[in-house]
Parts: C-alpha cells; structure tokens; sequence
DNA sequence: GCAATCCCATACTGTGCCGTATGGTGCATT
DNA sequence: AATGCACCATACGGCACAGTATGGGATTGC
C-alpha cells in the first residue's frame, strides 16, 4: 500500500485549486454543469473529495471559480483578438473565424449556455451575450449599417453563432473540413455583404 | 381527511397517462429535463408517485411518451402549416413566422437542445434537426439557390432559429414587440434576398 | 532530524430522487 | 348491495452525491 495504485493517465501526486478548476472546464465542456461534481471529478482525477474539500469550501464555489477562469480566458483569446483588426469587416471574419478555433472554449460556453436556469450561470451567459452583442453590434455600424440594422444584423449573427456551437455538439453538421470552411464562406458572405 | 386537502389550482381529481404527459411537457419547457422527475410532478400535481408507477413502468417511459408527443404537435404545428404554403419564399417567411407564435413548442425544443447528452434527447433532436434542415435546404432550392448554397443557408437559418429559441430563454434580446417584428423583416430580408 | 503545515483518505450523516410492495378508496357494473 | 377494477397513499429500500469530522502521510522550513 506504499505505491499509486490506478489513475488516469497518471497525473500529478498533488494538486492544487487551479488543477480542480481545469478539470472542472474539462468535465464542462464534455458533458455540462452536471458532471462538474465533486466525487465524480475527484474519481477522474484519482483522489478523493478529502482533497477538494481541503482546496474549496463548496461545490459552488468551484463552479464559481472555474467559469470566471473561463470568461477571462475567453475573453482573452476570442474578444480581444478580433478587436485588435482594425477594418471592421475584416474584424468581424475574424471573430467569426475564432469559431472554428479555440474549440474548447467554445463548448465551454454551449455547456453554460445549455444551464441557463442556474443562479451562477444565468448572469454570466447574459454578461457575455450582452458584451458580444454590443462588440459586433458596434462592429456592424462601424462597417456602415445604420444604428437599427446594426442592432439587427448583431443579433442575428449571434444567434447563428450560439445555434452552431450546439449544433456542432451533436455533430448535426456533420460536416468535412472543406465544407466548414464553405460554410464560413457563405456565413459571412451572407451577413456581411459588400 | 375525506376532502382533498392542498393542491395547485385544484385540477381534476384523477390523473390518466396523459395528465401526466402533459404536466411533464410544462415541466421540461419551463426548467429542462431535470424537472421532469417523478416526485417533483406529483407534488406538482397534488398527488403522489403511488399515481404514477401506475401510469408509467419508469421515468424513462414517461420521458419517452411526452417528447414522442411533441414531436407529433411540432411536426403537425410547425412543419405541416409551412409545408402548405406554395410560394418558397413566402414558404420560409411563414416557418420563420411560426416561431413567435408556439412558444411552448419551442421552449420545449430549447429545453431538448439542452439536454444532447442524455440517450432519449440526442437521437430525437438530431432526427429532428435534420428534418428541419433538409426542409430548408428543399424551400431555398425552390427558391433559387445552387444546392451547395441552399445547403449552407438553411444550415445558417437553423442555426439562428436554435439560436434565437436559446436567447429566447434568458430574455437576452429583451424587445418589444414592434423590435421583434423589425427584427423577424430583417431576419427575412437578410436570409432571403430578392 | 524535527516540527509545522499542507494535502489527502476514510468514515460518517443528510438529502433527494427512483423504484417496489402493499393496502386502501371511490366508481362503475351487475 | 356487493364485487371488481381503476387509481392512489403510505412506507420502505437503495443509490448517488453534498458536506463534515478526523486522523494520517508527505513536505517544507528550520
């Protein structure tokens, strides 16, 4: 009984908040807020909720810090990227491009999106809809649509946006590499004409 | 204790299978699968689960009949209304128009796309994802486009009515009705140029 | 090399739901 | 009026997870 018995892909001996927190996302982007439980995770990491209840007070309070690590990271790696583009239709390819990439992070959010009724993930799903709303909503004007079509043109490419990540959850596209990238083609062609 | 004591809004005294389909519906539409549970609805209902083991073997059984259900009043209430009109265009305007009216229908369909994960949901939303799309892909043929673009449109339309129906949940786009209305023309005008 | 601290295992209680067993009550039929 | 069936209540066992209590092994600082 003095060796590691089983573990996944045998990780590190000890952890720390940080190494729960990602697991947490991990679990999140996978199979939603459910799995972000406290035995189950402990299980996949090899050890048992003696640990985490040493690193965190609550189940929520994991929660709490593994989706405001991921609004930062994201935040970070999609938002900030596509505003550093300067013309703003470019700007917006770009941010739409980010899609495709960063596909964790992008699950991530169809998983909270999918929990909604949750005290904790309710307002932050609506703080960062609202934010990315706003971002192309003022990149459409920007590209010379007036303040209403603008508004409306956001919206709608929101909301392309959000039913792709859950589509692409049940692989309902279905689609090849090429046929994404047609796809793309068509996605901006169609809401951002010239 | 020869009356009946407390109970919401005093409903029918004896339940069928149907009661208990129904009730299940509002359920999943107002606060996702996880609602629909056993204990839960029979309180909901003012009875006890003594009522309904006698309905159904099992909650999957119940699961089951009340999404087979909704399928059934979709496909009649969404899909068949659109199907009669002649015209594709008008076709597409009339189904994008069916999903401001129906809302318990598509509470029902969002609450399903949150729910991918569990092996009742997947196959049905995915059956009816492609059923939706294909229908689409089949009114943009009609209407015009090459196949591979009508494919990529009705990817992007559904895409956004998923979308919408998620948004829908959290108020996020918060408009009034004449917003939404503006908002439907635009969809329109912007999907199904002429 | 020793103590203090960090990190974790074990064992426990509590809760909410699923499913079963069994008995009881109202209603229709005859 | 008695019987049979449809419908429901009550009570129970089981499971999975949240959270607590406590002790022990590992590490670090000295």
């Amino acid at each position: 009984m003095m060796l590691r018995k089983t573990r996944k892909s045998e990780p590190k001996a000890r952890l720390n908040a940080q190494d729960w927190e990602l697991a947490a996302l991990e679990a999140l982007a996978e199979s939603g807020l459910a799995a972000v439980a406290v035995e189950p995770l402990a299980r996949r990491l090899g050890v048992t909720k003696g640990s985490f209840y040493w690193h965190f007070p609550t189940r929520e309070a994991l929660i709490q810090a593994a989706i405001e690590r991921w609004e930062k990271s994201d935040e970070d790696q999609v938002i900030a990227p596509a505003a550093a583009v300067a013309d703003p239709r470019e700007r917006l390819r770009e941010l739409i491009r980010q899609v495709s990439r960063k596909r964790q992070s992008h699950a991530v959010f169809a998983a909270l999106f999918r929990t909604l009724d949750q005290p904790l993930v309710g307002p932050l799903v609506e703080r960062v809809s609202a934010r990315r709303i706003a971002f192309l909503t003022e990149a459409f004007r920007h590209a010379g649509f007036d303040a209403n079509t603008a508004a409306n043109r956001a919206r709608l490419a929101f909301s392309a946006y959000v039913g792709f990540v859950q589509l692409a959850q049940i692989g309902q596209p279905r689609m090849t590499h090429e046929e994404f990238e047609d796809y793309i083609r068509d996605f901006i062609a169609t809401l951002i004409p010239r």
